[in-house]
DNA sequence: CGGATTTGACCCGCGC
DNA sequence: GCGCGGGTCAAATCCG
């Protein structure tokens, strides 16, 4: 079965930012908000937020502490850390020695569905993320070519797996829904799908069905609570959002009716500021890019800081950041 | 009929 | 070395 909503009107909507869902999919507030180590942490603060969180996540890092408990896999996305290599996320200053208090520095947050962003470095040695696609893909295939050189064909692999490995930009957020594969602008083909121990929910495992587009995603549901749908993006895309898929999030929301402070949008949904990414750049810059002109390529010009850094976002979230052409 | 999903098999890395 | 768990493949199946 396609999980494509398409008569609903949320169809376009990102599933991790389905709080601003308008249609009805059992919404329900999430009482805690976290970021991840990189946006996160700076961004939203669920312990002070005010939400009745339950006793055990009223530390500083509660959002977090459920997220690691939810499944030892679903830890790894949420390993606040950075990968130094690539140096993906670094223009957001991070400091992994803040990675034990960034949940601190936030102030309010209040947002109806959680959003737990977690870009995780494959770089760390607890990181394991075995089985890389496209390692494997050309493992098989070269194993299939000549029998002679699979040993070193394996070896080759091997090494180059370990290589992508590090370089693969994870995000991980947690989302209040029902609805297990969330919609968020991008066409997503199902290509397995596993049993997650400890747990009764299956994960399942998405790819972008873009070609030479590597981005894949695994969405699982926390076992602890089945309200939350956890999805994981691995890799970015390296597309625009496919055309035929429009993002509705915005619609009926001019350049000039927007107003982060005012709209029913955003008015629930404030993020802690991170310490290079203030909640205007968050907000402000994002929707000029979208009301300005939502253009792929434009993105990929960033001119300076603030825009690279939301490149990155707009990216991982494209519909939180753009609203299709129809 | 083409594309998406399902699902059992397989591979790999890790821990013991 | 072996077992386990995560991740992926790919044939079968489903569906519009």
């Amino acid at each position: 079965m396609s999980h494509e909503i398409k008569d609903l009107n949320n169809y376009h909507y990102t599933s991790s930012y389905n709080h601003f869902n308008t249609n009805n999919q059992n919404m329900i507030n999430l009482p805690y908000v976290s970021g991840p180590s990189t946006y996160n942490a700076n961004m939203i603060s669920s312990s002070q937020a005010g939400f009745d969180l339950p006793s055990k996540n009223l530390s500083p890092q509660g959002a977090f502490e459920l997220g690691f408990e939810l499944s030892p896999s679903s830890s790894d996305f949420f390993n606040p850390s950075i990968d130094q290599e690539n140096g993906l996320y670094n223009a957001y200053n991070y400091n992994s020695s803040h990675k034990s208090h960034e949940v601190v520095g936030g102030g309010c947050a209040t947002i109806k569905s959680e959003v737990r962003v977690s870009p995780s470095p494959s770089s760390s040695e607890a990181d394991h993320h075995p089985g890389e696609d496209s390692g494997k893909i050309q493992r098989k295939r070269e194993a299939g070519d000549g029998g002679e050189d699979d040993q070193r064909s394996q070896k080759v692999v091997k090494t180059k797996k370990k290589e992508e490995k590090k370089k693969e930009p994870r995000v991980s957020f947690m989302t209040k829904t029902e609805i297990d594969h969330l919609e968020d602008g991008y066409r997503w083909r199902k290509y397995g799908q596993k049993a997650v121990k400890n747990s009764p929910y299956p994960r399942s495992y998405y790819r972008c069905t873009t070609q030479k587009c590597n981005v894949k995603k695994r969405v699982e549901r926390s076992y602890q609570d089945p309200t939350v749908v956890i999805t994981t993006y691995e890799s970015q895309h390296n597309h625009p959002i496919p055309t035929n898929r429009r993002t509705a999030m915005f619609s009926g929301t001019t350049a000039s009716d927007y107003n982060p402070s005012s709209s029913p949008i955003f008015s629930d949904l404030i993020i802690n500021t991170p310490r290079s990414f203030s909640n205007d750049e968050l907000f402000r810059v994002p929707y000029a890019s979208v009301n300005v002109n939502p253009n792929y390529h434009q993105q990929q010009q960033g001119f300076h800081q603030q825009e690279s850094e939301f490149e990155l976002l707009k990216e991982m979230f494209p519909s939180v950041f753009f609203k299709q052409e129809p």
